[in-house]
DNA sequence: CGCTCCTTTGAGCTAAGTCAAACCCGGTGG
DNA sequence: CCACCGGGTTTGACTTAGCTCAAAGGAGCG
């Protein structure tokens, strides 16, 4: 049942889910022991990604779910004559695959923007143990509901913010989630490019650059290269619901 | 069990989910008698809803999902500082309410656009349900998916579109899901305004309008009120993928 | 050390926004 | 029956946020 020797990205699995210290963030709470043991056998195997490569890409068959442990994710899709989008950045303990379920087959790319590592769980294994499990059940409908309303948030930045409001929420939905996983509440190391910031929020990288350039001015950020450093997170907050961005 | 006298907006169903005309769109399919039977007990009630009235409001406990019987739909997001996002347009058979799953609670607007009757399906009955019928189960995995899906689309559209090409696209899709139930390829009377059309899309109703006098100017739609019949599909089709508005 | 990729900044342009006026159409009431 | 009203729509004139193009600095890596 190892397959580490056979498959270089792959290896067998140290860390139970019951033991991962991201258990609260993709498990479902409350289960007692022995459902706890057959969760733990959802995550078939782990699988190690590289920097610039991808986990899956658009039109790949889709069989699992893929839980972060570490590393960091870009999801986008494309449309035919080549223009793509960024639709998501994902961190530890967020899942990725969801879009593949309709279709079976995936309809986007996800890249790694750094050396990572997933939990492989097939999908059928978790469609069969979560009609034995209820907690496991509600929580991969949580799981996809999560996603949607975060979607209709992109939606709602996309559709009626201006550049800078779109950068302050970024940025502070960013922090945000990092803090969540105990990293500092000011400080954070942008895994991305400027032009992949532009791409999610619909903007130009030169216009992200001198948005960064305008904060910075303003003593709201510190930038340099890739760091980041919120100075002042009221002032963030204020530009994300300055209203005159209504269009 | 008949609650129809209780409450005006409530009644009880007259007909079965297996027997209605719109199963194949809400309803997984290949099941057998016994198992059609127990989803018909999936729908508790009909809920009818008139135009301009809410089925369910940004904030409101989430009970259930809803099934669109008749009538069409708009959903919206809202900041605190008012300005809001139409998340999009629903028609019969699709399915609303996915996003109150997360947090027990709604987080948009539901907004009748013309007089509605819904569906009222209890989520704990489906999911209760879904652990014993399998094939309801992946349906439900499905349905959002789908719309998980759907969103990236929006998505791209928003971040990466310039206006001929959202209205184009906005156009070919409305027709392509009304064909799908049975209307015309080539007309179709908007439920919505100019406004609500340009917060789907990002723009303001005076670019939507523009727009759409733009395409009836080049003999690629003719307009008249709401009543919009496209000339030339394909010429939408070129505009879509137009390229040149990459940004 | 030189290359490549990323980022910043400037200068000018343009798609879409803003503001304002007029129009259209269905509904209401005199 | 017609005048009026109000929401929705169209169109024009002007403004502007963000885009395009271009050039010039870093920073990391072989």
């Amino acid at each position: 049942m190892n397959r580490a020797s056979t498959h270089p990205q792959l290896q067998s699995i140290k860390v139970a889910c019951s033991n991962c210290n991201l258990r609260e963030l993709c498990m479902p709470v409350g289960l007692d022991e022995q459902q706890l043991k057959r969760i733990d056998e959802v995550v078939a195997v782990r699988r190690k990604v590289k920097r610039g490569s991808t986990l899956f890409r658009n039109g790949e068959p889709f069989t699992s779910l893929f839980a972060i442990r570490t590393g960091f994710f870009k999801t986008c899709v494309a449309t035919e004559d080549g223009r793509d989008q960024v639709t998501g950045f994902q961190m530890a303990g967020e899942i990725i695959g969801l879009d593949g379920i309709v279709h079976d087959h995936h309809t986007c790319d996800a890249v790694a923007l750094e050396d990572a590592e997933v939990c492989v769980m097939p999908f059928d294994r978790i469609e069969e143990l979560s009609r034995e499990v209820a907690a496991l059940q509600q929580h991969v409908h949580k799981i996809m509901s999560r996603e949607i309303v975060r979607e209709h948030g992109v939606m709602l930045l996309l559709g009626s913010m201006r550049a800078e409001e779109r950068l302050a929420a970024f940025l502070l939905n960013l922090v945000q989630r990092l803090h969540a996983r105990g990293f500092s509440q000011s400080e954070l190391v942008l895994r991305m490019t400027r032009e992949e910031i532009g791409s999610y929020l619909g903007l130009k990288l030169e216009t992200v650059s001198r948005t960064f350039s305008k904060f910075v001015e303003e003593g709201i950020v510190e930038v340099k290269q890739r760091h980041v450093r919120i100075v002042d997170t009221a002032a963030l907050k204020r530009i994300v619901n300055s209203q005159q961005g209504s269009h």
